[in-house]
RNA sequence: GCUGCUAUAGCUCAGGGGUAGAGCACUCCCUUGGUAAGGGAGAGGCCGAGAGUUCAAAUCUCUCUAGCAGCACCA
């Protein structure tokens, strides 16, 4: 007989338990409902099927009420879907059924593949299967039989995952009722526990493996929960996402558009390009004094890409720029910039360079066009023609540290003036795909952990991480990525060190002893791609701008047309206080005018009626407020002017 | 780029082999109303583009273009 298992509860009582034990007894030991509602144990932190056996360490009984539960809800309802799709269209290949944030997906081998209309018709199986309440078992194979079985179903997918899975580790199998999968596990204890939070979202492609080589399966996701409030909670939450959609608000907000003909460029409104150059002008102050800004061509000779590499590398991505005329007989090739890098290394270039100049800063907010596969196009976020708010740093060795530094602090201030207090800082090294010698990358990518690692030890709520083979083909980089109001993070800011650019062009620098030496050139952005970051900032405020950046930030609306008079003055004294203001005088009810801006987002309506004129007053209503405040017409001036001051000027100035 | 879906008025959408529809927005008229939709009238469309089937196509078929979702990609 074997010794006894000493299990450690999480109260810190220790009892034993005979040897071989599963989890189920242990819970049945202590009350037959706790046997009941428990769906897993987790040993040592570590989650286990309910039917393991035990061993000596720590455990707890999980519940279905239980963090930890939902992961297992998500992965047994993903089993369940795949029964129910082979229940209901038999033939069709399963392959993997992984759980994701607030969900899960199983990806299928279908000749027809699903339709939304097929979803209510899976659902319907799998609440039958989950009534069924088949026990999850697990059986350990070998790995032939397992080849053989799936082999046997015409499970090929299955037999491929057979084959990946590492000599010596165990083939788990596990049942519900008939039906089986392979499967790591764990599952609950059966598909009665999965309950009914779950919806099936959407069908959609998806590459087996990952890989675009690969032939395209169909997959089904879903989300599933504890409960059915969680399940409405989520929901909405996603209601909530699609009314912050940037599409959708520049169409109400009038700030542009996209059309047929132009896929993947953006037609900026006035009111749009408004922010647009609230943002350019933001941006251009906090370079003042530090950078020089340049402006390079747009269109290039293709030699020059082909000196940078781009034209090797990201050919299929670049615009390429010839004459029109069918007459010509100049062949000569352009490119329209995919960036700016090689156009300042030209400006650098002109003329000699003494080490005392540097480093050498330019900036620009460099128009770039990139031919971005169709699929990828999306609203403001992903365009084919773009604004970066980009800079190049040209400096020596020594420098290289201090000068990423000094951009990391002007990264983090530029986020926090939009309120984005979270950031994640990621280091990206060397990638398959890349130019430069392994002495080169092992220099920078050397610099670049020590700086990685002396931002940390600067601030305390960055997050650092490592990207390994995610650097651009020039150089390793850092990726600032910043979280909005609803927990969504966004890459934004980079930070890329390049020795390899300035060999390549053979750019230098006079040092002291009269020497040529080559500098080390560092990329940076802060915004990354300004229309995108335009739609990060639409998105996180859900339209409703902090007063500095709104497009239009006041609109006077009369009561009467005798305020008229009145509300062109007040207009006219906030546009002289520097407000962008509209007056609303139409023959329109209040109410109307209310709501009509309220709608288009427009941060303060000032309502000027007989009263108000007689008073020289103004009766002022923000945004998301019923709320009225009634004030001397000088006294809301003065506060509105103050509060649409940019926050690196209202620092200035100290008024923050 | 791949898979699936979609394309009708400025917006949101209905319709469907034989005069093109609604609501909102727009214009004009009435109304001067105190904080999220007052009333009436009017105007507005090559039904995404091209080809095919048909006596007849916005409607059916094909090709293309663009958009949406996901995947892949993102210097």
């Amino acid at each position: 007989m074997s010794a006894p298992v000493s299990l450690t509860f999480p109260d810190g009582s220790v009892r034993e338990y005979p040897a071989g034990s599963t989890g189920r007894d242990v819970a049945e030991a202590i009350s037959k409902s706790l046997a009941k509602k428990a769906v897993a144990i987790a040993l040592d932190g570590e989650l286990r099927d309910l039917s393991d056996p035990v061993s000596n360490g720590r455990i707890e009984i999980v519940t279905r009420e239980d963090d930890r539960a939902l992961e297992l809800i998500r992965h047994d309802a993903a089993h369940v879907m795949a029964e129910a799709v082979q229940e209901l269209w038999p033939g069709t290949q399963v392959t993997i059924g992984p759980v994701i944030d607030n969900g899960f997906y199983y990806d299928f081998a279908k000749n027809e593949p699903f339709t939304p209309d097929d979803l209510p018709k899976i659902e319907k199986r799998m609440k039958e299967i989950i009534q069924r309440n088949k026990p999850f078992t697990k059986e350990v194979w070998p790995r032939a039989k397992a080849k053989d079985v799936f082999a046997a179903k015409g499970e090929n997918y299955k037999v491929e995952l057979v084959d990946a899975i590492p000599e010596g580790q165990d083939l788990k199998i596990y049942y519900q009722g008939d039906w089986f999968d392979l499967c790591r596990g764990p599952h609950m204890a059966s598909t009665g526990q999965i309950g009914t939070a779950f919806k099936l979202m959407k069908v959609a492609g998806a590459y087996w493996r990952g890989d675009s080589n690969n032939p395209m399966l169909t997959r089904i996701y879903g989300t599933a929960w504890r409960t059915q409030e969680e399940l409405d909670t989520y929901l909405n939450i996603l209601a909530e996402a699609e009314k912050r959609d940037h599409r959708r608000l520049g169409r109400e907000m009038d700030l542009f558009h996209f059309q047929e003909e132009g896929p993947g460029v953006v037609f900026w409104h006035g009111k749009g390009w408004r922010m647009f150059q609230t943002l350019v002008a933001y941006m251009r102050r906090r370079l003042a004094g530090t950078y020089e800004e340049v402006n390079a061509p747009q269109v290039l000779d293709k030699s020059l890409w082909e000196t940078s590499g781009h034209w090797t590398w990201y050919r299929d991505n670049m615009f390429k720029v010839t004459v029109a005329g069918d007459e010509t007989d100049d062949e000569r090739v352009f490119a329209l910039k995919p960036m700016n890098c090689p156009g300042h290394v030209q400006i650098f270039k002109h003329g000699l360079k003494s080490y005392r100049e540097l480093p050498v800063r330019l900036a620009e907010f460099g128009n770039v066009h990139r031919y971005e596969p169709s699929g990828a196009l999306h609203g403001l976020m992903r365009v084919r023609g773009f604004t970066q708010d980009d800079a190049h740093v040209f400096c020596t060795d020594e420098q290289m540290a201090a000068e990423c530094l000094r951009i990391n602090d002007l990264i983090l201030s530029v986020y926090k003036d939009f309120g984005f207090d979270e950031v994640t800082i990621k280091l990206s090294t060397r990638p398959e795909k890349r130019v430069g010698s392994d002495d080169l990358w092992d220099r920078a990518e050397s610099v670049m952990k020590g700086v990685l690692e002396t931002i940390q030890q600067q601030s305390n709520n960055i997050k650092t991480g490592i990207l390994p083979g995610e650097g651009a083909f020039y150089g390793p980089k850092f990726e600032y990525t910043l979280k909005d109001a609803i927990g969504r993070e966004w890459q934004c800011g980079t930070t890329q060190v390049d020795f390899n650019l300035p060999e390549r062009f053979g750019a230098f620098y006079i040092d002291q002893a009269s020497e040529k030496r080559q500098p080390v050139m560092i990329h940076r952005a802060i915004c990354g791609s300004m229309e995108r970051f335009l739609g990060i900032l639409i998105e996180n405020f859900a339209g409703h701008m902090p007063l500095w950046i709104a497009p239009l930030q006041v609109v006077v609306a009369t009561i009467t047309s005798e305020a008229d008079d009145y509300a062109r003055e007040v207009a006219e004294k906030l546009r002289d206080a520097g407000l962008t203001v509209e007056t609303d005088l139409r023959n329109e009810k209040i109410n109307y005018k209310v709501r009509e801006h309220s709608v288009t987002k427009v941060p303060v309506i000032i309502v000027c009626g007989k009263r108000e004129a007689e008073e020289r007053s103004v009766n002022v209503r923000r945004l998301g407020s019923q709320n009225q405040t009634a004030m001397p017409l000088s006294e809301a001036i003065e506060a509105l002017s103050l509060e649409a001051m940019p926050p690196d000027l209202k620092r200035k100035l100290g008024k923050a």
